[in-house]
DNA sequence: TTGTAGGCGTTATCAC
DNA sequence: GTGATAACGCCTACAA
């Protein structure tokens, strides 16, 4: 049906020249002005567009221009946000990105990070699944890795997190401070790095744990807070994720007690400041995770060969009511 | 630093094999069980990974494996899934997606589609931001193009639509079937093809139109809203995207007006259903587009050559309080 | 069934 | 500065 993609070789030929001038005139190389010309409209007239992959291969810095980001879920805005940031400094080292979810299923992310080196990125950055990093050992001296949001396990590498117990920190000694000594903590699968260290910030701060986790929809989440808040009866809830918090508004909000119990949730929700109340958050920077994460790996892309090194973005609290509840005096 | 990467060649020479043996081992060709276990030995030993670019290059239908996905945005949500959807079908192919975001910048959207096919994806799905797509023209001929959300201008080729006109339609007849008629309408950019069709769905079904258009933040929507029931007293809204109706239900808050005016968005926000009132909206199906568009994608890889399809994915009202104010009596 | 040789489209190294 | 030629890593006739 379509006809074969024009080649450099097509080009010369109809340029009446060589194939090493176009290779140097497509290259940005001037050379003879006469001969430039002469190639640039045989490239015009033909539609001819350079072959990058066999370009690749044969260049000597064997450099793609394309790096891979493996994920849990593209889908989940947070991670869409993280996307966008890498892509932002992808596009300054014009570099695309190739996208892939494991959807938390470590078997899926080795076949993805082989597939992803297979078509031989120039860099890969990972939010990692599996309890064992230690696949990709073999790997690290060839393509450079970036580990995001949650750290490398037995691997040594590159990582970009928040600051995740200093955000639960924050926020559980923002309730102590209007009040509350009854605060639970409802958080996420305690296998996952980020739920652990909330959990860990939340206990640093308060004296009386009150503890729920491995919960992971915002249904077991709205039934959890019901459970908590009728055998507890805790003034204050802290919440370890964005689902999680909306599974507790909305228990509080079915028992009426939205402006009773106070709410920090971690992780910011859209529209919650339309709320009554607005929800208190810890928010992350998403983009700016993306951001750093891709400037270090273009760093070691660009030949950076210094120690490992380990960032951290900071959280923010975000106050729009639900958090400054003061607990009901007895 | 590193070592160079092991070839095939490396492989041959350690298994004792030639070359094309070790290529037809690596392919899933058993050949002589013997001689596929030392090749394998030889694989495992090396840590050899096939390079793909150079597969791809060599091979006789000269697949990539992989497409490009041009939008406006990957970090908007609606795109976020979107891509999911995509991702999703383009795993069952074992394909792989390169994303790319024009921010609605024409002429990165030529850029960006030319260093997508420069490098040889094997389609491309496309959300268009320029007024005239004629550019792809001869691309088409080497590459398949579908696109999603916004049609094709000036170009012959498939495209996944949502149903933006029978949407509105939908919506605007729920808040007359509510005892409204005094409905106005709040629209993003009227040059956006979905915007025009959303408007043209509220036009067709309201006697008295009362449009503002043009708006494209939450901000200036929040402005227009306050505007509008100033001058017009309008008894309901119909807001035509995501972030116009984030700051139409701002405007109804800040006035104390939620529960006295109805609201209708185009395209679903997240904790809707949380507010009070929770907000009724004709939600898309993100996710499904994205599927019909990589299923189509591939189907024109695959060889199929029948004519261009237009496919239109429905829109649903869902039903959550605000929508179902009625007018006050005078 | 296995090995040999040629070439995919490009860039790098040479003579000229 | 230009042009011929040899790779890059792999697949695929074809011959053995």
């Amino acid at each position: 049906m379509a006809d074969r993609r024009p080649t450099m070789k097509d080009v010369a030929t109809l340029a009446g020249v060589s194939l090493s001038t176009v290779s140097r005139v497509v290259n940005g190389d001037p050379g003879r002005p006469d001969l430039a010309k002469r190639v640039q409209e045989a490239v015009d007239l033909l539609g001819y567009e350079r072959d990058l992959t066999a370009s690749t291969l044969r260049r000597a810095d064997r450099a793609s221009g394309s790096i891979g980001l493996l994920l849990t879920d593209v889908g989940n805005p947070f991670f869409a946000s993280v996307l966008r940031g890498i892509e932002d400094v992808a596009r300054t080292h014009s570099s695309m990105t190739i996208v892939a979810s494991s959807d938390e299923d470590p078997d899926r992310e080795r076949a993805l990070a082989a597939t992803l080196t297979a078509r031989r990125v120039d860099g890969l950055i990972i939010v990692p699944a599996g309890m064992d990093n230690s696949y990709l050992q073999g790997r690290r001296a060839h393509v450079p890795l970036v580990f995001i949001d949650r750290p490398p396990r037995y691997l040594d590498a590159d990582a970009v997190l928040s600051d995740n117990y200093g955000g639960a920190r924050l926020a559980a000694e923002h309730l102590l401070r209007h009040g509350h000594t009854r605060i639970a903590f409802l958080g996420d699968r305690h296998t996952l790095h980020t739920a652990a260290e909330r959990l860990r910030g939340y206990q640093s701060s308060v004296t009386e744990p009150l503890v729920c986790t491995d919960l992971d929809t915002a249904e077991s989440a709205e039934a959890a807070t019901h459970k908590l808040l009728d055998e507890h009866a805790p003034t204050a809830l802290l919440t370890g994720q964005n689902l999680i918090t909306i599974g507790a508004a909305r228990a509080l909000r079915t028992r009426g007690e939205q402006h009773r119990i106070a709410l920090v949730g971690f992780d910011d929700v859209p529209l919650a400041d339309l709320l009554d109340p607005g929800i208190t958050v810890v928010a992350q920077q998403p983009v700016e995770l993306g951001r750093q994460a891709a400037s270090r790996l273009f760093a070691r892309i660009d030949g950076d060969t210094g120690p490992t090194q380990s960032v951290t973005i900071a959280t923010q609290l975000v106050e729009r009511g639900s958090g400054e509840i003061r607990p009901a005096s007895r």
